[in-house]
DNA sequence: CGATTTTGTGACCGTCTTGTGACCACATCG
DNA sequence: CGATGTGGTCACAAGACGGTCACAAAATCG
């Protein structure tokens, strides 16, 4: 799946090119206006991430034009949180937006979002993971060739929490703070919800391709198996 | 069909319109509210999308100046936050609103469900969805080789905006927006709802085709029945 | 007007989710 | 050594949730 990245903030640029790069994503990225409309035609894209500010070429023509010429999912980037702007893309064609600053697995969140409304899942357009997969509608859980797990709510977002940042340890307030959100829960509770989550996605007699690794005094990671 | 569509900002009534436009509609634009009605009256469009805030004339006088002299369809367009228009609107006639920002399909859907609702459909035709209709005229619901079932209002809408958003959950809060409008009714209103619509459309000893599933925590999503 | 349908409200129940405390094993450190 | 903090497991209770029912208020219709 490529994604087109339009910004010229080169630094930010890069950011969200590789995170995008680490959920799979095949980035090819723009500058201005032109080039985007320039990149947009040659590589097909199958999604475009487009910030409203740019040289050369507005944000909102861009999308403008392009929505005329296809209906390829578009997730605009805007400082300001003047929602004009937001409004008139959103109008204009945009499927979603971010407002600036974001963390990058809100973007990947939001892309893969996009991808699903659209219905054009070239990977199930859901969040997933060597094999597994997270799908939002449902709150499930899925494995290849098993039947999908029902996850609660708290044990979604962990799960969502963990997957975005795969391999990654996440410091126990952390995940505290995206699961539970600001003046949430402590530590036990946080204890209590990755063991319900282990039970559900880290049964014994399957061979489980990832599992939830404990970082002593630090946090969680959500790891794969190795071989 | 023609459309009017009443917006102060250029730039989101110029999108508005493309998109309708694309959609099918013949656009007539108006920037305030004194030359929408001119133009209503010179053109009489078949629905009028109306923005609220408006100079030279506020939309709420619009919307009742239009409902005096015709049924018109009209959805309002407002920003988010002002439910008080919106309640305001609904009650002086306006058959739909939509909040700010909202997607290009959203409106197209909503446009059309409401000139669907009000009989005059030149165009798409009825809601159908795995060989069952949902028919507006008489709000039925139609399975083949079965007597078409009537539905009151309110379960009519749920049905609709299920139907229209098919094999995806949407939130409780969502579903009682859509059914009952701003400052609607609670939780258990829905749930009484769900259920006296499930027992219209699912009877048991019929094999029927699609179903309400709920998500625990989240909402309720329009099924069919597996493969 | 009365009769019927539709809609709103409350209650009950079984189930699932969530929060809380307890206990254990283990490691660290004074 | 024991005190302390860590993570893992369990049991239990409070609460939320969904499904069902009965009944009253409100709207509709003849």
């Amino acid at each position: 799946m490529k994604a087109l990245v339009v910004d010229d903030d080169l630094v930010l640029a890069d950011v969200v090119s590789f995170t995008l790069r680490r959920a799979g994503f095949d980035v090819l990225l723009a500058h201005d206006g032109v080039t985007a409309l320039e990149r947009f035609y040659a590589e097909s894209p199958g999604i475009v991430i487009l910030d409203l500010q740019l040289p050369s070429k507005d944000g909102l023509e861009v999308c403008r034009e392009i929505r005329t010429k296809s209906d390829t999912p578009i997730v605009m980037l805007s400082v300001r949180d003047s929602d004009d702007d937001v409004v008139k893309g959103l109008a204009l064609g945009a499927d979603d937006y971010i407002t600036k600053p974001f963390s990058p697995a809100q973007l990947v969140a939001r892309a893969q979002a996009v991808l699903r409304r659209a219905g054009k899942n070239p990977l199930p357009g859901k969040l997933t993971f060597v094999g597994i997969t997270l799908n939002p509608d449902r709150h499930t859980f899925e494995r290849p060739d098993e039947p999908p797990i029902q996850l609660t709510q708290l044990e979604f977002k962990l799960m969502e929490t963990l997957m975005l940042n795969h391999e990654q340890v996440l410091s126990v307030n952390t995940l505290i703070d995206r699961v539970w959100g600001p003046n949430g829960a402590d530590r036990a509770m946080l204890k209590q919800l990755v063991y319900r989550l282990r039970r559900k996605i880290e049964p014994e007699d399957t061979d489980n391709t990832v599992y939830i690794e404990a970082v002593p005094g630090i946090g969680y990671a959500l790891m794969r198996r190795n071989q």
